[in-house]
DNA sequence: TCCAGATCTGGTACTCAGTACCAGCTTTGG
DNA sequence: CCAAAGCTGGTACTGAGTACCAGATCTGGA
């Protein structure tokens, strides 16, 4: 991680970070499946924790409300080691196959929260309906945007903050318009100081 | 295209997609700058496509709506040759680093889409607020999960309504719970059969 | 008609990620 | 103390992508 921060991603080989760890090529390739492992490694188990946060959120709660909840352990994580995870994000914005590649490993995200979303939903068969999908991935879209800002404002903005407002602007988009402004936040149903203690 | 369908991406090397052309590798690079670049090379101009249908939509149109009426070019698309998007849908499931590079491809969409979003929103300062890259990155979000069961159900299912049903998804996902259960829906504005003539 | 400039082409050689295989060393357990 | 298991490094390979060079072809004037 070091010499991606020092070099950039793409300037840094596998080699060099090999011989910076002190063993061979052949053995980091037996820590490291591919090189950006080092990077995104912890994606997927974070996935699991919020999988796992998303069965454990009560079961009256609303399906959008109980996503953002799910998020929580993410953001308790980010709040421990801010200047870290900007880093991170710094990185992958500069390094475009590695976002791809994270988007790539956040569709296991999406199969681990799928069945939960449909069980909430009532859905009769979750294979045939889209709208559990589009729902955890909308919600997994809103923290990529959220923490895109997050990054883009050089820490200046608060990430939970942020996800609050994109997650809440999916419910109440519908402002921007004419005519439909009776307050949709006012009806007792808002996001943002709920989710944490 | 047909090397792909019969041997899987995976499987087929640039060297025979030159040969099977009648050219040398260093030809084929000369007009496509990567492998992937056969299948999602088409990907950029559509987005150019749905950001131009964007701006075109009325603008007392609520945005969320607005950006359902942009997808309508793809969906024209995708109805003009399902069995050929069908197939290449279907190339992206077996292929996860294609899908992945499809979504670092769909990043710039956003970038596209966002500016028009912000000013829908009257979004003072577009760069420091979540909303509209959110409004974005979740319609786009839809539009891949709708396409995700679509090619799931064999085109069993018809895209479109899929796509109606995962936008609308996210309006009225509190349905789902029981303290919000005014029918939403009934309010006039209803996506579903609007958008297309 | 001919010639010069631009363009297209193929070939070679290279870097780098990732895989497969093999041989030697160290560690563990009986 | 020894054998099996595991860890290690080395070599060699495939395949994508890049850089460079040299020949062929195609243009547009003179």
């Amino acid at each position: 991680m070091e010499l991606f921060f020092k070099q950039g991603y793409d300037n840094t080989t596998v080699d060099q970070i090999a011989s910076a760890a002190g063993m061979s090529r052949t053995s980091f390739f037996r820590y490291f499946a591919t090189k950006d492992d080092i990077v995104l490694g912890r994606v997927d188990e974070l996935g699991h924790q919020v999988a796992e946060a998303l069965v454990t959120r009560p079961e009256a709660e609303p399906v959008w409300h109980a996503l953002r909840g799910a998020f929580d352990p993410l953001l308790e994580l980010t709040a421990a080691a801010p200047e870290r995870w900007l880093a991170v994000a710094r990185m992958l914005s500069d390094a475009p196959s590695l976002k791809a590649s994270q988007l790539g490993r956040e569709l296991a995200w999406q199969d681990m929260m799928v069945p939960d979303v449909a069980r909430r939903l009532g859905a009769a068969n979750a294979a045939l309906d889209a709208r559990p999908r589009a729902l955890v991935a909308a919600a997994i879209a809103c923290l990529n945007a959220a923490r895109d800002v997050w990054s883009a404002s050089d820490e200046t903005l608060d990430l939970t903050t942020l996800l609050d407002q994109a997650m809440n602007a999916l419910i109440d988009q519908m402002d921007g318009a004419e005519n439909r402004s009776d307050a949709r936040l006012s009806d007792g149903i808002v996001l943002g100081e709920s989710g944490r203690p």
